[in-house]
DNA sequence: AAATTTGTGGGTAAAAAAACCCACATTTGA
DNA sequence: TCAAATGTGGGTTTTTTTACCCACAAATTT
């Protein structure tokens, strides 16, 4: 039904990992930054969790990016 | 404590209300295209909200906007 | 070959958002 | 002047995330 959700949520996730992996840092590196446990991480990468702007905000900061890089995907 | 957060949320908040009244919408009107209660987006606009993923993709549905233009603030 | 690192997935209790509703004061405009 | 529209805030129940923990297979390193 509401797949423009699980898209979004998927090219985010992907986003994430391409920037983590830029940066060349494993989840559990990563989880240290952000104060998010690593296989949550793992989850949000797989496109299987909504996360509220805070923990988006979390991300950022432990990616070193600004909040909206995150928001930088091929969306419509 | 963690301000970061909260200042976060307002800075994202006035950047919808920003939006929304560039287009000329009430509450009530972005209201109808986001299927977000209206009372609930004036609470987001006030930063008192941390909302989801889901929830910011249905407002930039609701404005017309690429999701990332939501996160198009002074942070940091 | 053995030890370590890495990503993934399943499970839990507590906290919070989502999704509603309603009331009220103030502003707008017919 | 009076009705309609607008923004704000309080409250409730259901659903979900958060914040943990642990186990395991596969890849990597030593």
């Amino acid at each position: 039904m509401d797949n423009t959700k699980d898209i979004f949520l998927k090219l985010f996730g992907k986003q994430i990992k391409q920037l983590r992996v830029e940066k060349k840092l494993s989840l559990r590196e990563l989880s240290i930054r952000c104060n998010i446990d690593y296989s949550d991480i793992s989850k949000i990468e797989k496109g299987k969790r909504n996360i509220q702007l805070s923990t988006l905000l979390e991300l950022a900061k432990g990616l070193e990016v600004h909040p909206k890089e995150l928001l930088n995907i091929k969306y419509k």
